[in-house]
DNA sequence: GACCAGGTAGCAA
DNA sequence: TTGCTACATGGT
């Protein structure tokens, strides 16, 4: 029985956690019990990753809006949840009342925010966000979810913890060795061979992160895999660029049907119609759209 | 069966 | 540049 920690954290403004862990911004939490899917009470869910060298299982259970009680085998768990959640980093109150002052009369920005309380861009790591975002092609939340357990549970290293035994995400040296084969029995189809190269590239060379939105986009298209969406996910998602739009087949139906003005001749002119539109939080704001849209009957 | 899902690479014009 | 099309897989 490994030693373990706990501790509570009060929270600043009202998150949800659950909706916030399966709006298919991060596939890298799961449900200790049940399907991960599944709306039930009482839910905890959890987590692994590497710190600086150390794996960190974090497990966490919210009992109200505003409060999260968390169980590591590292104390660092608390700093990590945080950032994750940007506890105190950002003020969502405040953000919501400017994005619904720039929403156009007819917009849908305010109805979205009134049913997704608690809603938030979520900041994740790097590695394990590119891949899950390469794996997110012409896929599902639910099964996007899947790939990314599946290829935790079968490559990640794994290490103990309390009563039974846990998978960090693969590091990029793992995945860059792995054959093709190997991952489409993972049922990850033609992106095997993207999460292999890209992993190779991963490895060969970091990419240089304190420029600007358009050099960093620039950076991982040359990823293989990743495109215009992709990257954006990766910006929004990993690298905590909160003024960016991933534009996908969600939010091209929503922005066609309630912001025609912003519609554009491709996707890419539809994503920097909605930053410009938008602003700062931009991303944000494509976050309610794409739940809204998504939650429609 | 056809269509669709948090699209992209490869290729032609 | 822009505009095709093939691509793996499973659910409806």
């Amino acid at each position: 029985m490994t030693e373990y920690y706990t501790g509570e954290i009060e929270l600043d403004s009202p998150i949800d956690i659950p909706s916030t862990l399966k709006s298919g911004q991060t596939f890298l939490w799961n449900k200790l019990n049940g399907e991960f899917f599944e709306d039930e009470e009482d839910e905890v869910f959890y987590t692994n990753r590497l710190v600086d060298d150390d794996k960190v299982h974090i497990r966490i259970f919210q009992d109200s809006k505003n409060h999260i009680m968390w169980e590591s085998n590292n104390q660092i768990a608390e700093d990590k949840i945080k950032s994750i959640f940007q506890v105190g980093e950002l003020d969502y109150p405040s953000i919501n009342n400017k994005l619904i002052n720039l929403d156009s009369k007819d917009g849908i920005i305010k109805n979205s925010i009134k049913d997704n309380q608690g809603l938030r861009i979520v900041n994740e790591p790097l590695f394990p966000t590119l891949i899950s975002f390469i794996c997110s092609t012409q896929m599902r939340v639910e099964r996007i979810h899947k790939m990314v357990w599946s290829l935790m549970q079968e490559y990640g290293e794994e290490f103990d913890y309390k009563d039974g035994t846990q998978n960090i995400f693969p590091s990029p040296q793992e995945l860059a060795n792995l054959k093709e084969n190997e991952l489409k029995e993972l049922k990850l189809g033609y992106r095997s061979r993207y999460v292999i190269e890209t992993s190779q590239m991963f490895s060969d060379e970091q990419i240089e992160t304190d420029v600007s939105n358009e050099q960093l986009r620039t950076q991982l298209n040359n990823y293989m895999g990743v495109g215009t969406k992709v990257a954006d996910c990766v910006m929004l998602y990993g690298f905590n660029k909160i003024d960016v739009v991933p534009v996908d087949t969600w939010i091209d139906t929503v922005v066609k049907e309630y912001y025609p003005s912003l519609e554009g001749d491709s996707r890419e002119d539809m994503a920097r119609n909605l930053e410009g539109h938008f602003g700062d939080y931009a991303g944000v704001a494509q976050l309610y759209l794409f739940h809204y849209i998504r939650t429609q009957d």
